[in-house]
DNA sequence: CTAAGCGCCGATCATTTGCTCATGTGACGA
DNA sequence: TCGTCACATGAGCAAATGATCGGCGCTTAG
């Protein structure tokens, strides 16, 4: 007989039972057929779903000994407080793929582990899927608060919306920054700063307990320019003014010394490191070394999740 | 070109990182087999052992709207303070399986909370295979201490060393009891609990903050018998004198009330319920179904860990 | 009321996976 | 030195899996 007692209401139910037999019980597709009274083609379905859902965590439970190796040498080189690396997956998958739910594990130990702190945090596409790996858990009370505006020139609020997804999943009270990015000019960016709302968010971002960020390349495919935050003839003239990398917007050149140029003054969020909050940075790939050779060098970050592709390009013409 | 840069020293990292690239990163074999530079069947054989060796965790992040159910019903039948349900595996397959990494991940929890606590823990093979799929983590700051005496009748320590193994995973202070279960007369018994290390074990279990344990039944295959704590003799006249389950030994009616047997009295352990000790019991599989009923109804347990089936029999015609 | 659109379902088939067996290799003891 | 034993390796094959395709029913717009 098949084993389903009664009809099951959700087909998110059944997709999380169907994965926990597969998982869990090691039953071919065919056996959960049987038990959840079903055809084979719908349980491998629902297997599928479960995974694209994120219904199911992996974790490998075994720290790599090259990684940990990379780990010691990036802290030793560049002084950082902590280092984390991630197993590479290879040049046929995004980096993302691998570095996300590592950064997330990492993630998850920190608000588990903080008794009610302010967590400071970027944008981009890395931290968007690092906080979408994170799973749901009680964060309550801890306090977030974006680093950075979320509107483009258009409008429109941003893609990644960070703080946002991160509130959810940890059911904590969020302070977003709902402003431009970069504000047109000067005048225009001190009058932001001056509404209460973003000189509180300001404040709590400048004493908060840990900033986490992104890092962003300038080359062409410059995430301030392909998500339509800069032109590229302004990209290109920060370029020529030194500028290889940014941290929440704010460019900084091969030094890691923030670069003098008035797009930077024009960015309403705080530039980290900022105070004595940590900065949490989390990145990988090819494009990424630069920014992050050099922010490293010049001491923005001090606390590095990465991959070790990435890690062995950082230290090896170091 | 292969992708492996230098040997890897450890099988366990390459079983590790083969893994990683499996569920991580959604590689085929061959792919993996051509990152790491080897072949095929071995990176199969990696895979497979990453899971038998443990390193992967999976975890479903779906609360079943069933097994959620049976647990309020079972807190609101039997008074329980807490109860979990794991989705069954059906028939074919050991309850084990599914209810250990059940378990084990609602006790990491219990372990990451604490501040320090005290745990008192049965044994049996239930335990055993908790504890082995629970992962490493720090808990040095609790301790953990041995309900009951883990040496049979032959002198030989018992198969589940349950405290040392859980002792090992947590970095965790642990007292086990190096004494038998059953000692083979009153006065034994007496003079066991008269031994220095037995009176400050069993004082410190009799103030722990949670009890752990698993339940045995007393029909032919009584753990207690099959384990060789008993003869067949003694198992017929404590079934004879009522008994239907065990606690650590302690063996109880359908009511869930100890009873009067001088097995009872010849058992070294501690009792539990002991002063306010909560108790949390792990068992399933419909053998345990009987003696599980009985000590709810007697207020024996206070919190338990059991899998849909089980708590689907116990809600059955109670 | 009809028909187009959409999504779910099952069948079929190529790919991937895991098992078995035969062979190779290195350690240990006679 | 040789035998043998345990264990790792690779080849081949059967089973399991996942993708594609046509069909069916439901919804919705005309």
């Amino acid at each position: 007989m098949a084993r389903n007692g009664g009809q099951i209401a959700d087909t998110r139910d059944l997709a999380a039972r169907a994965a926990w037999l597969s998982l869990v019980g090691g039953l071919t597709q065919d056996q959960i057929a049987f038990e959840l009274g079903i055809s084979r083609q719908r349980a491998q379905r629902l297997v599928a779903r479960a995974y694209a859902e994120k219904l199911v965590r992996v974790r490998i439970d075994h720290p790599i000994a090259e990684c940990l190796e990379r780990e010691q040498a990036l802290k030793a080189e560049y002084g950082l407080e902590s280092a984390w690396v991630s197993p590479s997956l290879g040049p046929s998958v995004d980096v993302l793929t691998g570095l996300a739910p590592f950064a997330a594990s990492i993630l998850e130990q920190v608000f588990r582990n903080g008794q009610g702190q302010v967590f400071a945090l970027g944008t981009g596409r890395t931290l968007q899927q690092v906080v979408e790996s994170i799973s749901t858990m009680d964060g309550a009370r801890h306090r977030l608060v974006s680093l950075i505006g979320n509107v483009a020139p258009d409008g429109s609020a941003s893609l990644y919306e960070v703080i946002v997804r991160l509130a959810e999943k940890l059911a904590a009270p969020h302070f977003p920054l709902s402003i431009p990015l970069i504000s047109p000019s000067l005048e225009v960016s001190g009058l932001y700063r001056s509404l209460p709302h973003v000189r509180k968010a300001r404040q709590l971002a400048e004493s908060a307990d840990l900033a986490i960020v992104g890092i962003g390349q300038m080359t062409k495919d410059a995430p301030l320019f392909v998500d339509g935050f800069i032109t590229e003839e302004e990209r290109q003239d920060l370029v020529a003014a030194g500028a290889i990398g940014e941290l929440s917007g704010h460019t900084f050149n091969a030094k890691g010394e923030f670069v003098d140029h008035p797009m930077n003054q024009r960015i309403v969020g705080v530039r980290v490191p900022v105070n004595d909050v940590p900065v949490l940075c989390i990145g990988a790939g090819k494009a990424k070394v630069a920014p992050l050779r050099a922010a490293l060098s010049g001491g923005l970050i001090h606390q590095l999740i990465t991959d070790e592709d990435t890690a062995r390009r950082l230290l090896g013409s170091g």
